[in-house]
RNA sequence: GGCCCCGUAGUUCAAUGGAUAGAAUAGAAGUUUCCUAAACUUUAGAUGCAAGUUCGAUUCUUGCCGGGGCUACCA
């Protein structure tokens, strides 16, 4: 049990003695006190004094009176206004770092869920955009999985439709053969520059019919590039051979490339959904809808859905020529999704703010086909990554490349890392190991460290920052601590399971009562699918951890329990940090 | 126009309705005979505006002002 649970059930009991009254456990607003008063814990008493029937100050001061007598774990405590501050003395302390250090992290577990994250199109390379939702994605799974909870993760990769089509047409007039292999380039690259290429013949066409005197829609129509994209589609839609040959080729090279940079990155899926896969699927539910009458379809033959009533709007199902809209597919994939995973409750989509309006009418349409699961689908909306010179757009060229970027952090901590000159005893390959670390550690806690829904203004030279509020930071006291170990242990310092001393310094104290924040930190961050939430108590673990290696001497104190209880309070922070950070997929080095 | 999100130190981020609004960075000033100075200490600096609810509002409500997004037979 731990300090919380036994100071909220005693605040009960002394309702119940003092007043007469029952007071609910949730209603006992304890927090942390603020750091210019004495004591760990606060009560905030301004509410209790209508059941009381006195003022604030004297609630509180009969309430700390009350809980210094009957229970073991308050020492003494002060009253400033309504605020009861507690000081918990250090023998429940000691006891509260025991308990953590017989813990073994288990959480109960509770039911599985689906995260999907990444989706990409498959005409281009990842770019920054889709780091913030890679990142955030396999984050949440892990901070899920660590609330108790199964995860399986899964990504739909947009495979068909006319911008692979785009890449596909360039490839044939001009590619003359060209594969990855022989031009050296990454799949994802490769195809990247098709797409490019594309854009380009396509505007010049324009422009000349332009010149040649139509209108510039028309002239957009009527460019031949365009017609024959449009052309592969309707070859593609029909299975043509050839066609869906080269398709299927051209995406494997697509799907290598977005391996490898996924494996640069440290992240994995459980599953793949192909929308050519599941768009049929959703075309036969929505004409299931529209038998049902949830649907209608127009004199022209399209099919819609009316949101009137729910304060939406119609929106297309099924086009006029019976293919099928981003809609259609996202229907067929979420119904797959629930047939290949029965036991899930709760479909999680990771997915940027822009698409708020398409996953309201998704799941509004998914539950009006009579899915009692899509009240529970949720989306994971996060905000846009801005550059500080205007938006990413890939046809203009101003996007971030994932793969640059991430080459571009690893060097930079690669080139500080030298400077600082603290690696000596390590192979090239173990260094080369740890900037990579590093530099990833920095990138990922720079876009996770803030609240998903905001927007982030990506500074380049922030990102690769190594001090203060960062990734490294947090990585370096890891790194400290671990040395710090391997010199205990060389001393032959005895790791103890249970300790018993009598005195603790302040920092103390507050280590020991962050670590035990731990566990319900987790389930704040599971409940708010939020990795800023682990961020943000990593960082503050760290620094409150190195402000105690300012203060005291732990291989070097004299008094052998202390040493051998800071011993094991610093080996229970690093391991604490490297759990933390392992749910923000970041790595903790043992030596930087 | 309608709907959604965001406005906090120069800058980037925090704050279940609670105390004198926390950090980092940039600025100023310090700390290495001792376990990793990628650290630590000191210092100065902020809630867009106006009402309302409340013992108490950065937080909830309304209006206004700024920024962004959505409102495709694109995905």
């Amino acid at each position: 049990m731990n300090i919380e649970q036994i100071l909220k059930e005693s605040i009960s009991n002394a309702f119940q003695q003092l007043y007469g009254a029952s007071l609910a456990e949730e209603e006992v607003a304890l927090q942390p006190t603020r750091k210019e008063f004495e004591g760990s814990h606060t009560l905030v008493c301004f509410p209790f004094s209508r059941i009381s029937k006195q003022n604030p100050e004297a609630t509180a001061t009969a309430l700390g009176e009350y809980l210094q007598q009957h229970t073991d774990v308050v020492d003494r405590f002060n009253v400033v206004k309504g605020f009861l501050n507690l000081v918990i003395s250090d023998k429940a302390w000691i006891a509260v770092f025991n308990v953590i250090l017989q813990n073994n992290g288990q959480m109960a577990k509770k039911g599985e869920v689906m995260v999907e994250y990444s989706s990409p199109n498959t005409n281009k390379p990842l770019h920054l955009g889709h780091m913030r939702n890679i990142f955030l994605g396999w984050s949440v799974s892990e901070i899920l999985e660590a609330s108790g909870q199964q995860v399986t993760r899964v990504q739909i990769i947009n495979d068909r439709g006319i911008h692979i089509c785009k890449s596909m047409v360039a490839w044939k007039r001009y590619g003359e053969g060209a594969t990855p292999e022989s031009e050296g380039a990454k799949g994802d690259k490769f195809i990247g520059n098709y797409y490019v290429r594309y854009d380009r013949e396509f505007k010049s066409e324009v422009a000349e019919l332009i010149a040649g005197g139509q209108e510039s829609a028309e002239a957009e129509r009527n460019a031949p590039i365009f017609k024959e994209a449009q052309d592969m589609l309707l070859k593609w839609e029909k299975k043509d051979p050839e066609v869906y040959a080269l398709w299927a080729k051209m995406n494997g090279w697509v799907y290598e490339g977005f391996n490898t940079t996924y494996k640069k990155m440290g992240v994995d899926f459980d599953k793949l959904y192909y929308e050519s896969d599941t768009y049929l699927l959703g075309r036969e539910e929505v004409l299931k809808g529209v038998e049902k009458g949830v649907f209608y379809k127009k004199d022209d033959g399209s099919v819609w859905v009316d949101l009137t009533d729910d304060g939406l709007d119609e929106k297309l199902l099924l086009r006029s020529d019976g293919t099928s809209v981003y809609m259609t597919q996202d229907i067929g994939t979420a119904i797959l999704r629930y047939k290949d995973h029965p036991n899930i409750n709760r479909q999680i989509y990771t997915v940027g703010n822009e698409q708020e309006y398409h996953f309201k009418v998704l799941f509004l349409i998914l539950d009006k086909l009579g899915y009692s699961w899509a009240r529970e689908c949720y989306h994971l909306s996060y905000g846009m990554v801005d550059l500080p010179f205007g938006k990413m757009k890939s046809r203009e060229g101003t996007v971030v490349d994932a793969d640059d970027l991430i080459d571009e952090v690893i060097a930079k901590t690669r080139e500080k890392t030298m400077e600082l000159g603290k690696i000596d005893e390590l192979s090239p390959e173990e260094a080369e190991n740890l900037y990579r670390m590093l530099g990833l550690g920095a990138l990922k806690y720079y876009l996770l460290r803030v609240d998903p829904k905001k927007r982030i203004l990506f500074n380049p030279e922030e990102s690769v920052d190594l001090q203060g509020n960062t990734g490294p930071f947090i990585q370096y006291t890891h790194a400290r601590i671990s040395s710090l170990l391997r010199k205990a242990d060389a001393l032959g310092v005895e790791r103890k399971q249970h300790f018993a001393c009598d005195k603790l310094t302040d920092i103390e104290k507050e280590l020991v009562y962050r670590l035990s924040e731990f566990p319900e930190r987790i389930q704040d961050a599971a409940r708010e699918f939020s990795p800023s939430v682990i961020a943000q108590y990593a960082y503050d673990l760290a620094r409150e951890y190195n402000k105690l290696w300012q203060n005291v001497i732990i291989l070097k104190e004299e008094d052998e329990t202390l040493r051998e209880f800071r011993v094991a309070l610093s080996a229970k922070i690093a391991e604490v940090i490297s759990s933390a950070l392992g749910l923000l997929g970041i790595e903790s080095p043992v030596r930087m």
